[in-house]
DNA sequence: CCTATTAATACTCAACTTGAGTATATATCT
DNA sequence: AGATATATACTCAAGTTGAGTATTAATAGG
């Protein structure tokens, strides 16, 4: 092998593509029966394209003819062994891995491709009615073990410490936000059927959720974080809102999205106080009780606050 | 050219090694008389390097002999024309940066490399003191005039609040965390060195602040944001403090690294009582005034809290 | 038409957090 | 001893948050 190709990889671009609708978060997945799904993908093209975002956009664009209201760049992976299902061989891929937001488009053009809520590749991660039952029944049993059999002491005290963390117990709470670090601990615990696939462990314990191929699971994971949080302090939500909508399918988005759910009181109190929606005067007809008014994003929050929701340390006066 | 290395770059790890001493932040740079500085710059060996996390710590350890306590990665840049100072040719390069937290070593191995104040790159982020005077001397005029000379209005449009966003005014407070969002706006409006190197701007109307080689100016001022944001609710700070430390030190390197002062009384109580710190009994000797008392690191906040610091959504108990 | 039901919206209130001090303690310097 | 410089303790009003209760405006059923 020449010096000069010594160091070559090639880059994929791969896309985590957003939407909601039905309260129910979904992901654009390249679907074919009896394999794992995938997100899409496409080569990054130093000849054509200019940046690796326009290079994301313009193959999004070619086959979803989906317009992308939102694109965020998420993380770089070139983990040996997690990409291929097979030890490598030929050139290594590095994927680049995105956030896109989008309203649901009713047809996709491309035929393998379709919506599939998020919470099938992550069962324990939807809090919004009770707790998933997974979790105490499949999840902190193997994860018990997997602290036991740590080689040692020290190990056992850091496994704990993590399933504490990401799971939460003794006073800790749920955080949301800890999709990616969760994922990775039953990786390593042997949960997920990626890690029996890339050869990490020998024997599955269970294999919760659907996979996904290559690491497309790990980068869902880590948009699915990335989204929960932004959400709190950009008003990133409204990308997957259509231009008219009621407070309470606003708050449904929010909690789709983030798995848990809010008091509608304070909810309320809060988009208004902050100034991040503005009242149409139309109203939402509707079966059952009073109609909600619609309400719309107020864009201009954008120009009077610099982070809508954030809290900033405390700053001294000069 | 074969369809095979059609698709084909190298990866570069660029990594912003960051440290405080003395109220100074300082970033590693790689220093030739006559020349811009650039910061430490590695390829990602796919043949040798599993990860990209471990690919840095490698060639960091062999260059430098630091030890990296924390290293975090940032974004990954393509963009054509940013990294070559001249057009294209040979392989396209894309550069992933590196945020990296270190002790301040007294000596560095490597000759040509030295602690940089980072300030020196970013002489409008610096508001310690009062607000810089370049912002009103240098910046301000050109970025009116930039407003002015947009194509259409609606660029006015943007150009004018993307510039009240950035610098702050009518109402609007510094915000110090939108360190990328002004280099980028400068680098626009042709106001640093790079952006006509790059040949964006066939005149500079000034060049403000050092610049640097490639685009690691912008991976340093993405690394700077990322810091900034990421004190806030982790407690990386202290992968840049000695064991022992006395409360002010601590605050001297919060508003070092943030650019912005701190009311002592208040920021003592934040970190008492958010059990970051403890009391170890022992006290500085110092010149003048009241002996303080030497803290340090409680790292068992990490256990305690999910993220010390961040004020989570309101949450309904189910 | 009256009443129960459902959902939207308004208002309340105590607990906690934050910004900005004042007050006191313990050093050194002259 | 008194001035000066820090460190540390305490205060207090204003703002924010969590968790309600109260009221309004619709529909469905008798």
């Amino acid at each position: 092998m020449s010096a000069k190709t010594k160091h070559v990889v090639s880059i994929g671009l791969s896309a985590a593509i957003v939407s909601v609708a039905d309260e129910r978060p979904s992901v654009l997945v390249v679907h074919h029966a009896g394999a794992e799904d995938a997100l899409p993908f496409g080569p990054f093209d130093p000849l054509n394209h200019r940046t690796l975002d326009s290079g994301l956009r313009k193959w999004v664009g070619e086959q979803t003819y989906l317009d992308l209201g939102y694109a965020e760049q998420l993380y770089t992976f070139g983990d040996r062994g997690r990409h291929l299902p097979t030890p490598d061989e030929g050139a290594r891929v590095v994927s680049v891995g995105y956030l896109a937001l989008t309203r649901q488009a009713r047809e996709l053009k491309a035929p393998d491709t379709r919506w599939s809520d998020w919470y099938r590749y992550f069962p324990w991660e939807d809090w919004r009615d009770t707790k998933p039952a997974i979790i105490d029944q499949s999840i902190m049993p193997v994860l018990k073990q997997f602290v036991k059999a740590a080689p040692t002491s020290e190990v056992t005290e850091l496994r704990r410490d993590r399933v504490r963390l990401c799971f939460g117990a003794d006073g800790l709470s749920w955080d949301e936000e800890k999709v990616l670090e969760r994922y990775e601990l039953l990786y390593e615990a042997g949960l997920v059927q990626e890690a029996v696939r890339d050869g990490r462990k020998t024997s599955a314990s269970a294999a919760l959720g659907a996979s996904m191929t290559f690491d497309h699971r790990r980068i869902l994971a880590t948009a699915i974080a990335r989204l929960r949080g932004k959400m709190k302090y950009r008003p990133v939500v409204f990308e997957l809102m259509p231009p008219n909508f009621t407070l309470l399918e606003l708050q449904r988005t929010v909690e789709a999205i983030s798995g848990i759910r809010l008091h509608k009181q304070n909810f309320r109190r809060l988009m208004e106080d902050q100034g991040l929606v503005e009242g149409t005067g139309k109203f939402a007809t509707q079966a059952r009780g009073r109609p909600a008014e619609l309400f719309r994003f107020r864009r201009e929050v954008l120009r009077e606050r610099p982070a809508p929701g954030v809290r900033l340390g405390t700053r001294k006066t000069i």
